[in-house]
DNA sequence: TTTTATTATCGTAATATTGCAATATATAAA
DNA sequence: TTTATATATTGCAATATTACGATAATAAAA
């Protein structure tokens, strides 16, 4: 049906989830590693490092900004983006509190 | 276009996106929880746990194990499944990278 | 006001994902 | 061998995602 069954989880099952889909793909995830990079915050020259076209990266930026993970602040006529670092920990959380349970298991 | 413009990334990038792409379902975050929750490894009564048909488990167990997030052992008539944790420090080492960055930035 | 630069939105085509019924496969038990 | 149990595969319908050209919206500069 291509549409998922949200209702079926619980809330912070389609959070994770959520969270996750942002960032599951290589333009999302190369626009984050150059956020990263970059000392300061950048704004729209994304455009000129990555091979996509700039309504392409509007969108990407779009759904990561919705899924909180990076902010966006109006600077003049152009728009500087950063990393939101408390999703960013929210995430590491969630996968250090699963690296944790799994060191007292076995397989 | 529905296609991701892979060959325009790293490696690493697409190796990233498709383990993240692999968790980012709730079905599949719901089985992975679920891999947690139970102390032995389990087979096939995650189709018991989730509100979905056995098809769609199958095939969700089939995306993780092929993203090397979960393995499956054959033992007699089932299979009992369980979580790779080499895979899953894998993405925590990714994330908790990610956090370290942050920490020495503003925005 | 007009021009220029920057980002967002719309519309659309191509492809991917999700879910399930039906069915196949595999293995243990009778 | 037949039957029962467990899992996988196939085929399909509904929906989501990705990418981009065209165009709109916004705001500084001329």
């Amino acid at each position: 049906m291509g549409i998922t069954k949200s209702e079926s989880f619980t809330d912070e099952q389609n959070e994770i989830a959520n969270l996750l889909k942002a960032l599951a793909n290589p333009a999302r995830v190369a626009i984050i590693q150059y956020l990263l990079k970059v000392d300061s915050c950048i704004c729209g020259d994304i455009v000129n490092e990555l091979p996509l076209a700039q309504p392409t990266i509007s969108q990407h930026l779009k759904e990561l900004k919705n899924a909180n993970i990076i902010q966006g602040t109006i600077e003049g006529k152009s728009i500087c983006y950063c990393i939101n670092p408390e999703t960013m920990s929210k995430i590491e959380s969630y996968f250090s509190g699963i690296s944790q349970k799994l060191k007292n298991k076995c397989c």
